[in-house]
Formats: structure tokens, sequence, C-alpha cells
DNA sequence: GCCAACGTTGGC
DNA sequence: GCCAACGTTGGC
């Protein structure tokens, strides 16, 4: 079991639309840095669901339904999906009952070593088990 | 709206 | 291969 976080802005595309639809295709991941983690889920592997620019913080928990293929989104000379960009796909598991805001997580010492604060921009990340315990925790109460 | 961080592009 | 210019992300 692996854990991670991935960022979406919640004007373009935010949990509750996510819990609307039922199911993501998280497509249009353009570095490969985030890639390769996309390539790294398993069915399975929990994903914490991160709002950014707007009131930053995690919001909700979601899992892994479908491993990494080709983005539909990325075509390339021949007008076919692009080998190398890839969507995964995830459904909703839980809204935290509070959310985790970035200030939050930056004021506790046990995540200090987040790729969100190490690596503001990367926007598919692995967490480590401790630290996914420790925000699903702080999203109790 | 501003700005820092950082990834990408293109000239040389 | 280096680096300046530029675009994007994301916090504030």
């Amino acid at each position: 079991m692996n854990y991670w976080l991935v960022k979406s802005e919640p004007d373009k595309y935010g949990w509750h639309h996510f819990v609307e639809q039922g199911r993501a295709i998280w497509d249009g991941v353009r570095n490969y840095q985030a890639r390769n983690n996309l390539n790294a889920m398993r069915v399975g592997d929990q994903v914490l669901f991160y709002h950014s620019v707007t009131n930053p913080g995690v919001v909700g928990l979601a899992k892994v339904v479908k491993e990494a293929y080709p983005d539909p989104t990325a075509a390339n000379e021949l007008n076919a999906p692009s080998t190398r960009w890839v969507v995964v796909e995830l459904e909703p598991v839980l809204a935290l009952p509070a959310p985790v805001t970035l200030s939050r997580i930056k004021a506790e010492p046990l995540l200090a070593n987040v790729a969100l604060i190490k690596q503001s921009r990367l926007s598919v990340m692995p967490i480590r088990p401790d630290e996914f315990e420790m925000i699903l925790k702080l999203g109790q109460d």
C-alpha cells in the first residue's frame, strides 16, 4: 500500500465536483516527476486530495481504481494519445471532517518534510505512511 | 495582484 | 552544454 497526494485548484476541479462525478480521470499532468508518480500508483493506494491556491489544504481521501494508461488529452503527431503522458483513475473515499490547511501542515513538526512543503509546485507526490496517518488524524477535528 | 520558485524553450 | 527569457504554479 502506497500513499499519495494530488493537487487540484477547487475553482477548476474541486472535491465537491469529484464527489458528484464519483470517479475522476486524473488527466493533464505534464510534469515528468508527477508523471513518474502516477506510473507508480497501484489499485487500492490511498490518495489525499489537496486544494491549491484557494484555501489551500487537504480536504478528502481518495483511492486509485485504475492504474496508469496513456493520457487521451495528450495527442502526439499522429493524433493518437501520446504515450509520454499518463492518467490514473480515482474515486472518492471520504471527506475529511475538518480540512487540514497548509498552515496547519506547516505548523506540525512531524510534517516538516512533506513534499508539499519541500517542492511546492509538484502536483502528484508520494506521502510517507506516518505523514499520511498524521494528516488523517489532523483532519478528524 | 504580486512575486518567488521552478520548468521549458531557444539562441549561441 | 550554457544560460537568458519566458511561462506556469501556487502562496500570500
